[in-house]
DNA sequence: AGCAAATCAAGTCAACCGTATCGGAATGGG
DNA sequence: CCCATTCCGATACGGTTGACTTGATTTGCT
């Protein structure tokens, strides 16, 4: 979970190179998944259609439809890939941070969760796009809970280390206080996306609430 | 503004009995934006078609063409509409509170923006579906963040008397606190809406965030 | 009563949609 | 070499859509 460029929408595991030309099915596939990505940023989830698809991604319609059987397949397809594109891009800041402190490591999940620029403001249009999708479609809901589930775990995770430490009043409410992170950045996300504040004003939010968390 | 059944979308001002049947003009048109604020809590704000919409309002799809020339008008008919019941649920509460304390106050308005019941949640879900439209449609997100602006302010003034009463900290960044407070709301909204926590959860958050801004 | 505006049901249309099908090219195992 | 398999471009089809037109009916004003 969490790997990209593996997904089983196709029924195997990952680039097999069977028969036929075999070699670039992920690629192309991964390509056309991406146009798909470009144009929901572009035009929202809904409004697109297959030959839109073709057109953007610079094949043919057929190609799109050799690889994605349906409609529903190819959508599904492009929010099992904005998740793990996501779940990369936090691993990563995980991975970058070491061992660096508790509050550093969540300031710096708060700043990959937030449109500081264009590729995460363009990530996390499409990711509400498919938030607005989760509220019709109960599937799309239960992978994206499963998603911020992780990310509530995280964050309990570093809480808990930060209490241990004494970092923070021992007297905690973990759950709750990972609740209110989490809650508190998909707002301010949000809120910047529409334009309600600037992306400095939301990480000085985020710096304001941490502050009332830690002690040091 | 914010006054329920008031929407100039047609250029006149309210119900004018100006020519032909006219009396029961509003009411029709009203009922055509029901249907389609029902459908839009049901599938989503796309996939909807006049056809649904008029066999939802138990109308002719002559009729609702009639009332809203274009898709479009309908579409903007029912943001107004949806905006103006928000407008209204929230003037309700502030005229119920009367003169309690600037944090039941803030505390009542948070109620009203969680999903703690069905109206409150089909309406925050129809929201939801337009906050993800306005992504892609400037006017649309004009018109949240004015809607924001407006509760922005609204926390700013219960705030503010806060302060000047003594019920909280002297040196209150009062901006930061409002941002940090509608952000968390409306991203407890969001979690809440998708299943990540109960709406009890979600005002037990609320709660831990107020306690923390109220020293009293 | 009579006129004009408002109302609105029914039908029509062109455009677009997702999907299915077909035919052939490319490919690599046997 | 051969053939099964993958790949995929082209084309077509049935259905739905938003928009438009038409004509009958209703209503209020004079």
């Amino acid at each position: 979970m969490g790997c990209p460029g593996q997904y089983g929408y196709i029924g195997k595991v990952s680039s097999q190179r069977t028969r036929g030309v075999g070699a670039a099915h992920d690629e192309r596939q991964h390509q056309i998944v991406d146009a798909v990505l470009a144009l929901i940023g572009e035009q929202g989830l809904d409004g697109i259609s297959l030959r839109d698809v073709a057109t953007k991604a610079g094949v043919s319609l057929g190609r799109v439809q050799h690889y994605f059987r349906t409609k529903d397949q190819m959508l599904r397809a492009a929010f099992e890939r904005v998740n793990d594109l996501g779940a990369a891009l936090v691993g990563q800041r995980l991975a970058d941070a070491g061992d660096s402190s508790p509050r550093t490591v969540i300031r710096a999940i708060a700043t990959e969760l937030l449109p500081i620029d264009d590729l995460h403001r363009h990530a996390l249009q499409v990711g509400m796009a498919f938030t607005a999708r989760a509220l019709v479609a109960d599937d799309f809901a239960a992978r994206l809970k499963a998603g911020y589930g992780e990310l509530h775990n995280l964050l309990v995770l570093l809480l808990t280390t930060a209490r241990d430490a004494g970092d923070t009043r021992p007297d905690l409410d973990i759950d709750h206080e990972a609740r209110l992170l989490l809650s508190l950045i998909d707002g301010l996300s949000t809120h910047t996306l529409i334009g309600h504040h600037t992306p400095d004003t939301a990480l000085a939010v985020v710096d304001t609430c941490l502050d009332r968390v830690f002690t040091s």
